[in-house]
DNA sequence: AATTACTCCAACCGCCATGTA
DNA sequence: CTACATGGCGGTTGGAGTAAT
């Protein structure tokens, strides 16, 4: 079923999440020989996975200098205020967050950021009238420059000396609440299973 | 305690840009 | 110049975990 046939040779091509084996595999590999090709890495390695795919679990996940949960509320004004900027850049924008991926990025805004924008606007269309209820009808699906609008009253200055702060995700929290303690295995075992085999 | 609804995130997909033969 | 391979990006989805009923 997760079989995929190459076009030049019937290679079996793995699908779905990475096992820990995999991700030693591809550290080990990585490790030794740096990044490169990934398809030839990829089969270097002897890793039945596409090259695309050991890209993104490499830059995403096992980087050693990645850094997952707990987006501070600064780098969270951040985001809005790049995001206001320039969209969804995602790459670009996890530019300007060391050790944040675009993944990361795109995952939170969209599950608490833009969650949020809307619920705003809900709340903003039973208050007003129609007019607005078609302003929204037509940026329902928030492309960048309703985003730009939407900073307009909630950009990071104005937060300032606005008292919305709590309304936003993850409230007077500001940070995600998610517990890091991985239930299974965090990337420093990872790590210093690697640092282990490590030639 | 069981079931349903919701949240979150890892991973895949498809498209486009760029590099190379 | 063209065709193909590869990388990069943004959008989307599947499923595990959690909260609510």
């Amino acid at each position: 079923m997760d079989k995929k046939p190459c076009k030049s040779q019937d290679v079996e091509v793995r699908k779905g999440p990475w096992t820990m084996e995999e991700d030693l595999i591809l550290i080990n590999y990585i490790a030794n020989h740096g990044e490169g090709v990934w398809n030839s890495l990829a089969k270097a390695a002897g890793l039945k996975r596409t090259g695309k795919s050991c890209r993104l679990r490499w830059l995403n996940y096992l980087r050693p200098d990645v850094r997952r949960g707990n987006i501070t509320f600064e780098e969270e004004l951040l985001i809005m205020e790049l995001h206001a900027k320039w969209g969804n850049r995602w790459s670009k924008i996890a530019k300007h967050l060391p050790g944040r991926t675009d993944n990361e990025i795109k995952n939170y805004w969209r599950t608490r950021i833009q969650k949020h924008i809307n619920k705003q606007a809900e709340i903003c269309s039973s208050q007003s009238n129609s007019e607005l209820l078609d302003h929204q009808a037509s940026t329902s699906q928030l492309p960048s420059n309703s985003t730009a609008d939407f900073m307009e009253t909630y950009s990071p200055s104005s937060f300032n000396h606005c008292n919305n702060i709590e309304a936003f995700p993850g409230g007077q929290q500001m940070t995600v609440e998610s517990s890091n303690q991985e239930s299974y295995w965090s990337m420093e075992d990872i790590w210093s299973m690697q640092l282990f085999n490590g030639d």
